[in-house]
DNA sequence: GTGAAAGCGCTAACAT
DNA sequence: ATGTTAGCGCTTTCAC
């Protein structure tokens, strides 16, 4: 902090040109001056000002990332699987919550873009409400989305297939009366999976609420009212552990009187009663994948758009 | 990003100065100027370069943190209440996991120093080891550890009195052969959990392993072949679930064959089947707290060490 | 209340 | 291979 490259300079006998050189790891120095340098930083406790250096080479070595809830396990997973990468790297993350409303993320996509984030991680709350915020983010630096996307947005992404998810799902549960609890199409995931849904089992009833254990909760009740079917297709995990949670305070046996799935497999899914059945989503690999992605278009010049669906896989437990 | 404070100066009919006054809103600036600078810099789409205003007046407006497991809820609820808290200021959220390693804390300390956060946010992930890297980062900057803390270290700590929620809990459960499921004392909580527990009962009998839910049913299992208890009182709502789990696959009825507990009161502790009795630590109010905290120590010169301790809360559903 | 000018600490041209 | 110099874009004295 007091110590600057000025001084680890005059200690090692060579210019400031040089010491930023040696300390940077570029070729072109003498190794006995770059010995010296490295030595006299050290001596010195030297820690470089990556401010400085940052608006000067106008690069961070920082990426910004953008969820809708942090709080949520799969979210989560998928940062801390971020990070994972990033850390091999010498890049840190600058992490914002959207809160699932498109007004936030949009001031938090700013407020990354104004501390020149080298690019950006986006997991777009909303299918359509979200572009205008991909889009100047877009206009300045590298973007990838992540799990979810913006309609019509042509820029890259990585992903699950859901509709693939759905379709594997509902071929394992074979016929019989499915009813699907997910959540309003407001996010691309909701969007593909109820559609997926729909295609494979041609229609099919519907339940629309969001991706919250209180609405599964809330579903099951009303599903217990109205009758229930023989299949209840959750649209994530969170959903399909409030409704077996509430079925089973209602003395409902599954998989016995009615079979319940979810989506995701997050780490919770396998400790219910009985064991979830669900569709594995990769985070790791996707994760691995965006920072792929992400890396190939800071280094390149423009790469083409990237959009990469990695096909989840069932997960069969007890539940269905 | 190509437009500067110096279009923006121009363009108002002022020095640049005066334009830097009046977009931070300092006083001292006469409300003509104010009004056209403001004009100036909508008009041209300015976006201020914080990266240059950081480097000059050494204030970043971004806080680090460093967490054990992001991936873990009761973390990730924990980051994503600081989040929101420092959202309605102007700061930003620059996160680190340690991945529970000293080493790896470490350098992810030195990494948020040198870009120059403004404070530290550190739940440190071990009870000792993590005290270089914090008095490393408490000799440059504000710190205040979070829901854990480095043992004999004399610095503001904001968090949840585990001894007094396990004497609640053991009060709660009565008398009848226990035994406490935790982890090896490494972190902080582990360590005055552990030792709660050893002070309730007057002893105890004791398995320790790690706060995964995987440790949790390897017990169950060490458990069941040597003699189920009365009573399981877990670390933490992960190893209760697995405990619960297990115990559920081999056909043992809680809580009438065996009582189980557990702490934290992450979401999915409602869900299980039975749902978990657990303590409740009030994250919004420890993330509120610790915030709190860390602008007092930003504002005033050198404020007293806060260490504050949360009353958590009982809990009480169908486990125990 | 306002402006001119001096840096913050570093890297990147441009010389040599 | 190395040094000199000129900024990066902003905030902050210091005059007026």
């Amino acid at each position: 902090m007091d110590v600057t490259i000025h001084d680890v300079a005059a200690r090692a006998g060579v210019s400031v040109a040089t010491a930023s050189r040696a300390l940077s790891g570029q070729r072109g120095v003498r190794q006995a001056n770059r010995d010296n340098v490295v030595a006299a930083a050290s001596e010195l406790g030297y820690e470089p000002n990556v401010v400085a250096a940052s608006l000067r080479s106008r690069t961070t070595h920082t990426i910004g990332m953008v969820v809708p809830r942090i709080g949520n396990p799969f979210f989560a997973t998928l940062v801390e699987e971020v990070e994972k990468q990033l850390q091999d790297g010498k890049r840190s993350l600058l992490l914002a919550n959207s809160d699932y409303r498109p007004e936030v993320e949009r001031r938090q996509v700013q407020a990354l873009l104004d501390r020149r984030v080298d690019a950006l991680l986006l997991i777009p709350c909303h299918r359509e409400r979200s572009g205008e915020a991909l889009a100047a983010a877009a206009a300045r630096i590298p973007v990838v989305q992540l799990d979810l996307r913006v309609d019509g947005f042509d820029g890259s992404w990585v992903g699950v297939d859901n509709e693939s998810g759905m379709h594997e799902l509902v071929r394992h549960l074979g016929a019989g009366r499915t009813v699907y609890v997910g959540s309003e199409p407001t996010d691309s995931a909701a969007q593909s999976r109820l559609e997926g849904y729909r295609r494979a089992v041609g229609g099919g009833e519907v339940l629309l609420g969001d991706f919250s254990k209180e609405w599964g909760e809330t579903a099951a009740r009303r599903l217990l009212a109205d009758g229930l079917p023989e299949v209840v297709v959750c649209g994530n995990d969170s959903i399909a552990l409030g409704v077996l949670a509430e079925l089973s305070r209602q003395g409902v046996g599954v998989p016995e009187d009615v079979r319940v799935t979810g989506f995701d497999d997050i780490p919770y899914a396998e400790l219910s009663q009985p064991a979830l059945t669900t569709v594995r989503q990769p985070q790791a690999e996707i994760a691995a994948e965006a920072v792929r992605v992400l890396h190939e278009h800071l280094a390149g010049g423009k790469p083409a758009t990237r959009r990469t669906a990695i096909k989840p896989t069932l997960q069969i437990r007890s539940s269905a």
